[in-house]
Formats: C-alpha cells, sequence, structure tokens
DNA sequence: AAATTGTTTTTTATCGATAAGTGAAAACAG
DNA sequence: CTGTTTTCACTTATCGATAAAAAACAATTT
C-alpha cells in the first residue's frame, strides 16, 4: 500500500498556514492551495475535510474560514512525512558511512528491507537509482556488492568533475555582458563576504554555499549529463561534510577565499587567470578530501 | 515469480556442448560445467537432471556420458531464454524509437506492462534504471515523460564524449612502451583493415567494431564514471544503427579510414596528431548523427 | 587430502493486490 | 461565462508471497 506522506506533509503546512492567517481568516480556494503547497486538489480536499473533522476550519465550499488556533501537538510527526524511498537513502548512506561497511561487503536486500522498515522493493529501487554513483554493484541474480568509498573512488570523482568545472568555467567567462548571470555571480560573492564576516559563528553555512557556487558555474553552458554528475558530487560531499569535520573552519575559510579569486578571474573573464583559479581551488578541494582518507 | 531464464539458456548451452563432444564422450564435472557456464551449481544440476529425464545423457555421479545425439527441436525457443528485464529494454527501446513517441509524452507503468507482457515491477525498475540516460524524466507520484531523443539530447551527448575520448587518447599516447594495450591496438588495427576488404559484404560489423575500439580507447585510463557513460553511448549508437540505414556502407568505410589515421596517430605517440585525429573522427560521427536528425 | 557430488539454507526476481494520489470532466455559484 | 467545487476514472507507491537461482554445508569418492 502507498504510504500517505504526500497528505501528512501537505496537513502540517497547511496548519502553518491557518496559524500565520489567524482565526477567522478566509481560507484561499482549493486550487490555490494545491499550486501552493505542490500536490493535487485531491490531497488538499483531503487536507480541508480533515481540518474541518478536527475543528480547525469552518465552512463549506468557497466560504471556509479559520475557525480556531491550531493547538501544539496537531502536526504529524516529522518522520511520518517522509516518503519510503527517501528513508531508504538517509538510511543507507548512514549504513555506508558510518557503519563498518567494507570494500566487498555483500549487501543483502531482505536484511537491508527489514533494518530499514520497508518492502524489499523499497530496497531494490534504492539500489537500483543509486547504482549511478559508483559505490556498489549488481551480479545478477547474486546481489549487490558494496565498492567502498575508497581514495582511489574520490580521485576518480574529481578527475571528472574538474574536467567539467574547467569547461564550463570557461563557458562562463566567454557569456556577453548583458547575460543574466552575471547578476547572480555578484549575488553569490556577497554571499561569500558575509560568509567570512561572520566565519567563527556560520563556518557551517559554507557547504550549502559551495554547492550553489558550483552549480551556477554548470549552469554556463547547461548538458543534462553534468548536471546529473553534479547530483553525485553533491550527495558525497553531503555526507562527507557531516562525516569529516576535522579543521572545517579553517578548511572552510580557505575554499571562501578560493571561490572569492575564482570569482574576480571570472569577472575580469580573462580565461587564463579564470583557468588558473579554478584549477588552484579544485586542486585545494581535493587534497582536502584525500587528506581525509589519509588520517582514516 | 521468478523466471527460469538461467536454467533454459543453461540448458541450451549444454545441448550444444553435447553435440559438440559426440555420443559416448564423459561429462566435465558440475564444477567444470558451472564454471563454463556463467551459472551456479544448483542450475547445472537442474540441467543435468532434465537431460538425464530426456536420455540425452546416461549414468550417475561422476560417470555421466552424452547417451544419443540431440534431436533438432530440444532447445528451448530463445525468447523464452531472455530475462523480463532485458525483454523490457528492447521493447521499450523500439517503442521509443521506432513507435510515434514524442517528446513530451506521458509514459504508463501499467499500459506498458500490459503491452511488453511483464508486471508493474519490471517496468518500475527498467524506468528507474533507464532514468539516468536522459530520455526520461520522473515526476513523483504523477509518471515518467519522456524528453525525446532529440538534437539536443545528441549535442549534449557529444560534447561528453568528446571531452572522454580525447583525454584517454591523450592518456593512452602516454603509455609505456610495454604496455599491453599496444599489442590490443595492433589487434584492432588489423580487425579494421579486414573489414575493410570485405566491406561490402560485411558493413554492417562496423557497429561492434567500433563499439569495441572506443572501448579500448577508455580502458587506457580506467574511470568508473567514463565507463558507466559508455553505457549510454552503446546503448544509443547500438539502436541508432539499427534505426538509421541510410549510406551505411559508405559512412562506415568513412569511419573506417578515420580509426585507421587515428590508430596511427596513436601508435606515432606525437600527440598533437592524436588531438587532431580524434577530433576529427569524432566530429565526423556527430555531424552524421546530427544528419540523420535532419533527414527526419 | 583434494576434488566432486549430495543436501540444505539464503537470497533474488517477479507477480498481483490495494490504498494513496493525480487529473480532468461535469456540475455549480456568483 | 469564469472561476470554483464535486465526482470519478485512472496511475503510482508499496507490500507480501512464491518459484528460481545462488551459496553454504555435509558427505563421498578417487
Amino acid at each position: 500500500m502507498k504510504s500517505d506522506t504526500v497528505f501528512k506533509q501537505a496537513f502540517n503546512q497547511t496548519l502553518d498556514l491557518l496559524s500565520a492567517a489567524g482565526t477567522g481568516a478566509a481560507l484561499p480556494s482549493e486550487n490555490a492551495l494545491s499550486a501552493d503547497l505542490g500536490v493535487s486538489r485531491t490531497t488538499v480536499r483531503k487536507v480541508l475535510f480533515q481540518l474541518a473533522k478536527r475543528g480547525y476550519i469552518a465552512g463549506q465550499g468557497r466560504n471556509r474560514v479559520v475557525a480556531s488556533a491550531v493547538p501544539d501537538g496537531a502536526h504529524f510527526p516529522h518522520t511520518e512525512t517522509i516518503a519510503t524511498a527517501q528513508q531508504v537513502e538517509v538510511h543507507f548512506m548512514e549504513w555506508m558511512l558510518r557503519g563498518q561497511a567494507q570494500p566487498g561487503t555483500q549487501i543483502n536486500e531482505l536484511e537491508l528491507a527489514r533494518v530499514f522498515g520497508v518492502g524489499t522493493t523499497g530496497i531494490r529501487e534504492f539500489l537500483n537509482r543509486f547504482r549511478r554513483f559508483g559505490l556498489i554493484v549488481k551480479r545478477p541474480n547474486a546481489g549487490w556488492v558494496f565498492m567502498g568509498f575508497t581514495r582511489e573512488f574520490a580521485m576518480e570523482l574529481f578527475e571528472i568533475r574538474e574536467m567539467f568545472e574547467l569547461r564550463s568555467a570557461r563557458a562562463l567567462a566567454q557569456l556577453p555582458d548583458n547575460a543574466a548571470i552575471w547578476h547572480r555571480l555578484r549575488t553569490i560573492e556577497q554571499q561569500h563576504r558575509d560568509l567570512l564576516n561572520e566565519i567563527d559563528a556560520r563556518y557551517q553555512d559554507f557547504s550549502d554555499l559551495d554547492n550553489r557556487f558550483h552549480r551556477l558555474i554548470n549552469s554556463a553552458a547547461p548538458n543534462r549529463f553534468i548536471d546529473d554528475f553534479y547530483d553525485i558530487i553533491t550527495l558525497i560531499f553531503h555526507y562527507h561534510y557531516q562525516w569529516n569535520k576535522r579543521d572545517e573552519r579553517a578548511r572552510n575559510a580557505v575554499a571562501i577565499h578560493e571561490h572569492l579569486e575564482y570569482i574576480q578571474a571570472l569577472l575580469s573573464r580573462d580565461l587564463e587567470r579564470v583557468q588558473a583559479a579554478c584549477s588552484l581551488h579544485l586542486a585545494s578541494a581535493r587534497a582536502t578530501m584525500l587528506a581525509a582518507f589519509d588520517a582514516a
């Protein structure tokens, strides 16, 4: 049976909307809510029906109003709003990075299904999608093997990353003056400066900024295969940042300075300088990740 | 229920082995057969049991011999030896390239399942794996959309291909003299010359040779992400060759000449020349594919 | 003792069923 | 007649069951 996480999440979001609107306020139309919450109107109606049943809203049809303040425990628990497929991803990454999953470990679908509390179909589907990250390999009729998040994996990942990013940086530097990207580049430059000013308090925000910065560069000349590859980078870095906390503040400060020089290079449109700044930053990022392997 | 295609294929292969050995010959051990056929010993035993039941082999345990010539109709039909998952791939590519699948077409899991004669799980698994080829996109809870095998898709594909292959060709040219690859390069060079000599009769063999040649170049400096990408190339080209028959003989002859020059360049170890030959060939391959779009 | 065969236990591939969710036509209100 | 709600037919997400295939273990044979 399908889980009703979509409904529960929409329900919780609508609860927040009610609180914001306050008692007596009229509700938006079902269509408006549907567009707002990003779910079908069918689900919106289910939410509205439940809200009415609990007395948080009153009225019928187009005369619905907020009837009472929403009590504290009205929301569904956060865990019930996460689709099975997403739960599997989180669990699996945890299992892989934190657990004692050695290279060569066999992955047992049934066991994972039991441990994660989902059906085997969910596991199977996840593994099939996850395969493209290059960390697991399938042997037909005989299960999956975990290849290990190894130094070699990181090296191969970075080789492609450098190839792609140099290409995108070059393309970006050659865009015309009136391209929308220059404004976005200035914006993200400012965000770097802001972060640098509060580096002691906010250094953990760098992970997200880093991701947005590199995706911006890749958006200069879109290519679906490069975008796809960036999903891999994002995932790996996301979990790597959670896992490797050593010297985090210092590392991030260095990276921000490299980004700023990289941005200056792009703004200058000097191809030589762009390539130099790009290579320098990527080499440094690679060294950081490889150092984590040597330490472990 | 799992289909028994593994068994049926192993059965057919063993039948051929019996014919080759001739009546009275002793059978290899179960372990040897298992390694030979690439299936588990469990399956080998099932095959042997069925062969004995039909009277093609006689004797027990380690004293089994070929008992009689295998009649003509003894094999399982070819279609029964193809796993569901593979059937889906063939059907789907057919549907996509030959059928009237326009960009933006919705893909209906249930309908495909009916048309292809498999369960929905099989379709779902295929679509999830096929997603990485960049031709379909998923909208959660609302099915898949076919993006179209468009000119743009081909351009993006080729951009990456050229990046990767130039990198691999450069790496290959810099390998030491005693690397095993030089011998393999000479071998494949000869295969090109052989094909060229019989081009009128065998021009259709080029597709396979082309694939092996480019994979050989990529094997010079292995990278799992490049290997993965080459799976996409292989699949697309495989079906493209089946679909675009216009001027096939002439196109293939040109490509063989380009390969030969490319090989000479590699053997010469002259980086400039390698890059020139590689670029020339890839540009020509790209033009060929794009021409197919303009014609359609 | 090493290789081979016999037996049992695990694990994967595949199907069908069903509640949750979507989308669009039909009905309705202002 | 335009925007909204009602209704309903169709689709996806997810589970559990089951036969096929693999793997592990035990018993023989040379």
